[in-house]
DNA sequence: CCATACCGTTGAGAAAGTCAATGATGTACA
DNA sequence: TGTACATCATTGACTTTCTCAACGGTATGG
């Protein structure tokens, strides 16, 4: 395990480690007075120094690392139920009572349709979903799912529940709250 | 612009398509009283409806939609400079003024060490970048951006502030701030 | 009946993520 | 000094995820 995966909920961790990392001015290659991009300034120890590069304000940066945190604890945590995130979704639009068509799923989960087929198949041979045909329009299938898939379900979103929890702990329930607010703002 | 698949900025879209899709009460598997999952109410229409289900209050899948959105399209406009968002970032980097060892790109952007070298060889080979062994740990490689690849990462950051300013078109200046405050504090 | 469009499914290939091993180098310490 | 151990970049193998094109079954509009 090379990136995450450490255990302190959140920051520090990495920066007590070593810190005999690069730094050098290495002459060639001079900055000059005010490089092109970013106003470099100092060089500094950690990796915390990057943060004043430009990559570190956009949104995909912090998107992509808020998210590969979250998805490996909870990916992590889930284990034990042989479920992943990824599998959750499914089986939660499937126990919404929303009778989701597969389509409508890859959809909202920005998923192709044919991973679906294979995520809906696995849930399926575990006995968690069933697929029925839509008698409105018998091309479509519609997920729902059984006893055993809405316990599992149950399970699995409390360990969820717990997990976001150490993952947005360093923010309070209003920050949480606006946090998700602003995130649907864009996802849609 | 205008060269990109749709067009409008956010929300309608899928919506006013054919409506033709499930909701079916199906008879078998009943929902009965309140299923165990959800407070299962009314089946209507658009994908929108699953905004009631658990997972659309999970972070994960409201970081993962955002990102989709926001990387699908920021690599789509990146196409013109035959960049990816992927390899920006590890260029912005180096064109930081930072002296990024290639581990710590890897730590900062949550890659895998083994991935980082072939995004940095493949900018090498574009003559964006350089790799310098660190005088004062020969093991590690420095990584430089040349003066073309300071002009690629400024024309790239240019396309990239206007499709961050295109995806977060639905948030004030305000609200923007407060994203990226949020995400920074789990982001690390 | 016919043309057209859509749904789920399959298959193939590219991209991304994960992991172990290796050579070169650095660090600690007896 | 030498010896054990850790770290860095790199390679290779493998799994997962993504993307796309096709196809059969079905729906819709003339």
């Amino acid at each position: 395990m090379s990136t995450s995966t450490d255990n302190a909920p959140h920051g520090s961790a990495a920066t007590a480690r070593a810190a005999a990392a690069s730094s050098a001015p290495t002459a060639s290659t001079p900055d000059g007075p005010s490089g092109a991009g970013d106003a470099a300034g100092e060089v500094t120890d950690g990796i915390e120094r990057f943060l004043y590069s430009n990559v570190a304000e956009q949104i995909h940066f912090l998107t992509s690392r808020a998210r590969g945190r979250g998805i490996s604890h909870a990916n992590h945590q889930l284990e034990g139920l042989d479920l992943k995130v990824r599998q959750f979704s499914v089986l939660s639009l499937a126990a919404s009572g929303q009778n989701p068509s597969q389509r409508e799923m890859g959809e909202f989960l920005s998923l192709d349709p044919s991973q679906i087929v294979a995520l809906v198949d696995n849930l399926e041979q575990r006995g968690a979903v069933l697929r029925e045909t839509d008698p409105r329009d018998r091309r479509s299938k519609i997920i729902i799912a059984t006893d055993a898939g809405r316990d599992l379900h149950a399970q699995a979103l409390q360990i969820l529940e717990d997990s976001e929890d150490y993952t947005l702990s360093t923010l309070s329930p209003r920050e949480r709250k606006q946090l998700r607010s602003l995130l649907l703002k864009i996802a849609f």
